[in-house]
DNA sequence: TCAGAATGCCGAATGAAATTCGGCCTGATA
DNA sequence: TATCAGGCCGAATTTCATTCGGCATTCTGA
């Protein structure tokens, strides 16, 4: 992981369709060993893989919020009970008062509010605290 | 935006990588065509962009956070200001108590720290929560 | 310090894929 | 029903991914 490798990271995360040969280019290397480079990043899990940044409202994802979600037992292992609810993009165990934090995206709110209603229906689950997005500045790649 | 659309968008979530040929075929198209759709998703902006998922922590991100950040002013136009600090990978405005809300990814808490002193310096901000990430459960690309 | 091994890069060769196009079919229009 | 636009197929062409031999540099251990 040199500055070499850093900076395919950083244009693969910028355009990932562009040819390792532009992409060598921009750094300084063959196309061959561009190649190499980037097999290993993904080899090493560095990349884990390719993918398109969708437009959620032309998906019908328009709305999004991010929910708190308050507990009377350990959530450790309730990974599952979330992922099997697929409006929820991202689930984390915080730190705080609430001991689980999801980010919600549906077409409505009453379809966010059916996702809470799911919520509730996890073990273990006793309260939900939703904090809807009027407006999104940005949202963007990892700093590198 | 039929279903072939959204099989096309799904699959591409999941694999940019793959050729026109197998995205053709999964959905029941040839190569050109699969080509012509997708060229038109992107033209759209159905499709922003493609992009690698890079793994935080591998390239000096291990820490998560989401900050709610208290204003005593309006915050509509100051998304600039936000952006201006690379560590800041979404900001959103909010319904709420706090006014906006911004997810943080940082080398080590020192940094994260390092980052509230500087959300404390943007004009109307006064004051921070941040929520520290302790474990993801999982990220992952928009429902369909 | 020196031989051997390993790593990384270059440039060319080869096969696969992207991209382009003419022609055909279907559904909508008037 | 005649016309037109849109979408698809399949082939042709160009570009790109991927593989490899050979060379230079760095690392290892004696």
């Amino acid at each position: 992981m040199d500055d070499i490798d850093r900076a395919l990271v950083l244009r693969l995360q910028q355009d990932a369709g562009q040819s390792y040969a532009a992409l060598g280019a921009a750094v300084g290397l063959s196309a061959g060993a561009t190649h190499e480079r980037v097999r290993k990043l993904r080899e090493r899990g560095v990349i884990r893989r390719t993918t398109v940044d969708v437009d959620p409202a032309a998906v019908g994802s328009g709305v999004l919020a991010y929910v708190m979600v308050d507990s009377n037992a350990w959530m450790g292992e309730s990974g599952e009970a979330f992922a099997a609810i697929p409006e929820i993009q991202e689930a984390h165990i915080i730190a705080g008062s609430a001991s689980v934090m999801v980010k919600v995206r549906t077409a409505t709110t009453g379809q966010l509010q059916d996702v809470l209603r799911r919520l509730y229906a996890i073990d273990g689950v006793i309260g939900t605290h939703a904090t809807v997005v009027l407006d999104t500045f940005f949202e963007r790649p990892l700093p590198l």
